[in-house]
DNA sequence: CTGGATCCTCCATGATACTG
DNA sequence: CAGTATCATGGAGGATCCAG
């Protein structure tokens, strides 16, 4: 039958709102800045230009696999510079471009803003796990 | 052998980041904010209050679990009023607290600066996709 | 009407091994 | 040194049924 359940329907919904979601360019931002490897790489880089290894030590608990994953995908966005030197071994140093550097910058507020409200958060928590 | 080896090493590290990093302010304000339902639920409250049925209809995609999961985590951290009316059927309104505003604000900053530089971020993209 | 409880699926992440 | 390829898994999220 043309029946239309009610699960079709929001499934359909889910899909227009998902496409609708995508599009959004603040959802793409969150998307990308909300990764915890992202963050910590971009930090590491804020003071200075690192290699691959270098970046791998300083962001101690992170694998191969994530670490090449989230550089790639910086890359891609235009936030690190990647250059290859065709030393014998290979050497590759990453850099923030300004782009990037202007990111960081709007993490330094959503920091600020965290410091500054987190506590009523946590505050809040309490009073509602105590109940 | 007490011997150590890599993987032990990085597992190690990597559970100290863990701590490290979920200890983080702005860590816990990005996990929360880069929710796809909560971005869509705090919008949708910095209009009016809405009942839970509306808040539904009004995010159309959601489904019960994630609706439902989504406002008690914000009624947790002080982000969202929950008030009950009990008549026959239960009504329930959701409201957005003084601290759930501010975060709104915070998330408007965030959309101002994808708006400004999203447009370079999806040219890098298509520079790098087309190597 | 507003949810709680269950089951199930799928994808992001991680561990491991290999290479120019 | 700086990755790529492959396989395994844990947990977030969805579908569904039930209840006050």
């Amino acid at each position: 039958m043309a029946t239309t359940t009610a699960g079709q329907k929001r499934a359909e919904a889910k899909r227009e709102y998902d496409a609708y979601i995508a599009a959004c360019p603040s959802r793409q931002l969150l998307d990308t800045v909300a990764d915890k490897w992202v963050t910590l790489v971009l930090t590491a880089l804020a003071d200075t230009p690192l290699r691959y290894s270098e970046l791998s030590r300083r962001i101690a608990g992170v694998s191969q696999k994530m670490l090449t994953q989230t550089l790639r995908t910086l890359e891609r966005d235009g936030l690190v510079d990647r250059a290859v030197t065709a030393t014998v071994p290979v050497r590759v140093d990453y850099t923030l471009t300004p782009l990037g550097e202007s990111l960081v910058t709007v993490m330094a507020g959503v920091k600020t803003w965290a410091e500054a409200h987190m506590p009523e958060v946590q505050r809040a928590r309490r009073r509602y796990d105590r109940r």
